[in-house]
DNA sequence: CCCAGCTCCTTAACAACGTTAAATTGACCC
DNA sequence: GGGTCAATTTAACGTTGTTAAGGAGCTGGG
């Protein structure tokens, strides 16, 4: 059977995986695939476009991690969608840089069920999508500098071992969760008052 | 004269700022400071190495922009290392890519002055850095993705043409403004209570 | 005075990478 | 059964990061 651009984006994953973002080749690729390396341009005009659709999915893989539960109130449902991004950058080895600033093929920015219901709440559209962009890059640079301390899941860059332990890195899913809350707490005043 | 770090990265700034990360080479640099490719490995390691002394040296390039009057109030002298932080990731083609998450060599991970007057008003220090480091990922994240859109100051990548140029274009400056101000509201909030 | 040693750089080379061009396979259709 | 088209291979190119070996130029000691 011949190969789409979704197989090349999921083994790209893989492989990004096992050996980092910069271990990352073409050849790699086609080899778990099965295949050689320029068969890989018959689908991809070159390696940016691989890399932008490995962002698009994995963006999607975590569509339904993402998805909140219909129960959560509108800033529950935001704060869900935002653990679900880190978590999906955190599930990739370098997923962060992978994901930060690439483009998007399909699907919007930010998810569009919470946007969706800031708006049914009655909101201004313009300024929920803008609150919910800080949120956004909130996370987003978290979870870059926390992969930029710990490499692969539960594994510590040797560089920051020297780096007293209580301070950058102790429990960085509770300070991950502070900020959260900072964020959140400030994107819905500044959504309330005006 | 003795080739240093300080000129290595310096020129690989200067060269970033011609031809992009991916197109930064040694080879490139080397040129540019009159000198063969291999003489760089005699200063450093490896082209990591290197990135990580370019975001050093950007870090300290900006150290006299990033010092905020002592005229400002604490919260206000945060708002003016935020946007410092920003300028400096502008001025260099692709530095946010560059500066996020890599290691910094000397100095600590966010500027020291406004982390020790919220000590000397009294704060604990380990929530001040807390709340500091949250600014520090939204400026970072921000930021990225910001010159995904906008690879060279005032160029627009062309992907994000077609993008409702009202939508995520329009204005940077003060979509920034916004998001600073609600994670800046927040953090305060935070630090208060308790 | 000169040689030993150190610092800093060059020359030469390597394997690996992204990418292109051209030839090749295999499937489907008239 | 030959022709068309999609999908892949083979072969090759220039460039990259990096290493090994050697050479120039200074410095201090005998």
């Amino acid at each position: 059977m011949a190969l789409t651009r979704q197989d090349i984006a999921r083994s790209g994953l893989k492989v990004l995986n096992e050996v980092g973002l910069n271990g990352l080749t073409l050849r790699l690729i086609a080899t778990d695939l099965g295949v050689k390396a320029p068969a890989l341009y018959w689908h991809l005009k070159n390696k940016q476009e691989l890399l932008d659709e490995m962002a698009t999915q994995m963006y999607a893989d975590s569509a339904e991690d993402r998805r909140p539960p219909d129960s959560l109130g509108e800033w529950e449902a935001i704060a869900h969608g935002a653990r679900a991004l880190r978590r999906m950058m955190l599930s990739h080895r370098d997923g962060g840089k992978v994901f930060a600033g690439t483009y998007l093929g399909d699907t919007g920015l930010v998810g569009p069920s919470p946007l969706r219901r800031s708006i049914e709440a009655g909101l201004d559209e313009r300024r929920a999508a803008q609150a919910l962009f800080t949120v956004y890059s909130y996370v987003v640079g978290f979870t870059i500098e926390e992969q930029a301390v710990y490499p692969k899941p539960g594994e510590l860059d040797e560089r920051y071992r020297s780096e007293a332990a209580g301070d950058l890195l102790a429990d960085v899913g509770s300070r991950f969760e502070d900020g959260l809350s900072m964020v959140l707490s400030g994107a819905r005043q500044w959504l309330e008052t005006r």
